[in-house]
DNA sequence: GTCTATATGTTGATAGAC
DNA sequence: GTCTATCAACATATAGAC
């Protein structure tokens, strides 16, 4: 007899939401298991029945953001201009960004962050950069860059440190005076 | 008769030197008044004796740190040529380059930190931003620049920016190669 | 799978002897 | 001023009933 497989729990997803949310709001150090399960409502003593240790759950939130950053070139990968591709990406930060100004960016901060601990996972977070800089380095290449590394360097410092400039002044104009410089510069190389 | 003033006790001080250094390669969250104690000299008791809170320890860190970017700018404005002095920041950059790969900026990394507590301490740490900001707009507008805040702000983004690249990928190459690039830029603007 | 109750350790901060 | 001893709160993590 044909049993439908019961639908696997969603507060594993919900657990991971409501911790990718309050670290990048809160930051790790200051998010407690008890805040997430508030949050996601689930009670706090199931949390574990999910995620043995607080490092396991930080882990599968970095690891989703990943799957997110992927899924989210793949769609730039559909513009046949790379110059287009890397304004595509200046206007996913347009987007966020009165999240980056309250908030920080939610991949740079938490680098930051958990490079200071003493974790494996900080380099997961690190990874979440190198992924970036080498698909923004490819683009440069695509464009027969031969300085296509520093390029990207310079791109993703520009982003991150824009970001935090606008977290440290509380304004967003600092990101659109960015993001204008930017998007002036790539159509000039 | 005349009598010696009793020296003023050094271990404030040495708390503060240990604070700064702790919050900065590990993270204020993550630094217990136990390991300052400890990284000090000072029994853990005697801590409060001199700080109230942690916040009030904090507090006097970045006013330390305050204090001793103010006379970093006072160094820098002996050079007649603004030019020069932005320059000089960067020479300042190249010197803590291994510190900065390892740990991220001592400012930086704490603005981020604290800008996710409630703390009104977060402000003070924006502050030194800020105070960094006016000075290197202040070298533009010197220069004639009438973008000089826009510039300013690129320049300091892209300080910041580096520093937190360079933190993330574990390599001072990236400071070099910026830091090239802003001497580049300097030159010709 | 779900949840309550709780063990265990660490934290910031205080009281009070010297 | 200095330091020991300790409190009270909170953290992560676990045990075990349902």
């Amino acid at each position: 007899m044909l049993r439908v497989m019961p639908k696997a729990s969603d507060k594993k997803e919900k657990l991971i939401e409501s911790a990718g949310k309050l670290f990048h709001q809160v930051g790790f150090n200051q998010t407690s298991i008890a805040d997430i399960a508030e949050d996601s409502g689930v009670p706090l003593g199931n949390v574990h029945y999910y995620f043995k240790t607080k490092a396991d759950l930080i882990s599968e939130v970095l690891d989703n953001r990943k799957k997110s950053i992927e899924s989210w070139f793949e769609e730039f990968e559909k513009l046949p201009n790379p110059k287009d591709r890397l304004v595509g990406m200046l206007g996913d930060m347009e987007k966020m960004k009165h999240k980056v100004v309250k908030y920080g960016c939610p991949v740079g901060s938490l680098c930051q962050e958990l490079d200071k601990e003493r974790m494996p996972v900080a380099k997961q977070a690190d990874g979440l950069i190198k992924i970036q800089l080498k698909w923004v380095i490819a683009q440069f290449r695509e464009l027969r860059k031969k300085d296509a590394e520093e390029l990207g360097l310079h791109w993703m410092s520009s982003i991150h440190g824009t970001a935090l400039m606008a977290n440290a002044l509380k304004d967003s104009k600092v990101i659109d005076s960015e993001i204008a410089r930017l998007k002036s510069w790539i159509k000039k190389i």
